[in-house]
DNA sequence: GTGGTCTAGACCACG
DNA sequence: GTGGTCTAGACCACA
């Protein structure tokens, strides 16, 4: 399974779960069509609770990463995962949110975007 | 005031202060050696409540970004503001997360490049 | 066939069959005395369960939409769709559900008469 | 208590809850900036349990109707209740289907007119 | 087998 | 006090 998570940090487990899910979108581990395990099966898999994959599941179905069928979710295709003008604000003020916390320790822009080469570059090759 | 809270907004108050006067260090609004309002003085104008206001300044001080001394909080030089390996490590993933949240959504890296280009300018220039 | 049901979907698909016959009647192009295809035939053709398929006509039935027979199922006659004051309850709540819905999110009573129309005039004329 | 359920309803306890609230919405009986009682008081008050009352909320603030900061739940201002395309068809396509569930009823058109009207009626007067 | 709903009860963060 | 998260375990609908 090419998902993990921990038990320990301070990040929601289903936010870990929505997090890894998207980085093998973006890394094309998982494709448009691929099944996703099963609600309990993840679960059990991953030891953690039925509800919070449930949760994970449900959160990227609202923003059109998966598809809800009867047989279980399935990664939806491109086309549906657009996002409208509220979402891209959202997450531009997220990148100024990190920029910032970057820049105020001293970091200059050209770190930044070395870090993201080294980001974009990890992100196409490998599976997680 | 520099400062604005939203005291409706789900973002926890300490939070928002601590962007925000992260955001006018980067802006240079605030540079080494300027005093920080007293927790009192600003807790009441900001009509939040004192712990809060105190959660904020020390989160600051132990990123190194301000020092506390018996007259109160002061911008730190910026020789104290460098980070050690650790923290890098997740400014880094938390840049990696808002990274894959963006691809994710067939954004293309040229439109983060861009973002964060207007980001940028938007920091270097005017007031919060 | 006029009847197509889309697998993926989370509606069920024995609900998408009793609609989709509903509307060929409203739309006449399924009309009183009709035969419709035997549960074997159609759950074949339409790569679906037999039970499905028997469950949808079951519920059509017990509305009075259907007359089941010994050679099958056909469409009855319009004096044996009435409805009692139970189900126009029914109706009527669901349509307030609807209503309300629209309403309360910014619409006015005006567009709801417009919707109306374009889909009364869409239920008129052509197939499904 | 302007809202009841129905435990032994089909319909699920949230949508219940979602569907309540939303015609107190449209009757002004909950007005923007309105508080709504706490996720446990109100659970507590309907004798169900707080996650359910929990789910109503979270939806109805997905949908733009309610606001959540960190004193609780609020009646969110009518500029944020529009809906976007995807929303109106998916209003629309439930219109069609009680229409047709009517209609196919033998009822007509004039008689969907006439409900409309008195529903439209009693949403205006009258508390819940 | 799949997901959906609900309950009961616990612990945490925030202010 | 507020909501958020997580667990454990139950029952139901659908196919």
């Amino acid at each position: 399974m090419f998902l993990e998570i921990e038990q320990t940090s301070p990040i929601a487990i289903y936010t870990q779960l929505t997090s890894q899910i998207k980085k093998a979108i973006v890394k094309e581990t998982l494709v448009a069509g691929d099944d996703l395990p099963s609600v309990r099966v993840l679960a059990s898999d991953l030891g953690v609770n039925m509800h919070t994959v449930n949760k994970a599941y449900n959160i990227l179905t609202e923003e059109g990463l998966l598809l809800k069928s009867k047989k279980g979710y399935v990664v939806s295709p491109k086309i549906n995962r657009q996002t409208d003008e509220e979402q891209e604000d959202e997450m531009k003020k997220r990148l100024e949110d990190v920029l910032v916390d970057i820049l105020v320790h001293n970091h200059s822009e050209k770190t930044v975007q070395e870090w993201l080469s080294e980001l974009t570059v990890a992100l196409r090759k490998g599976d997680n």
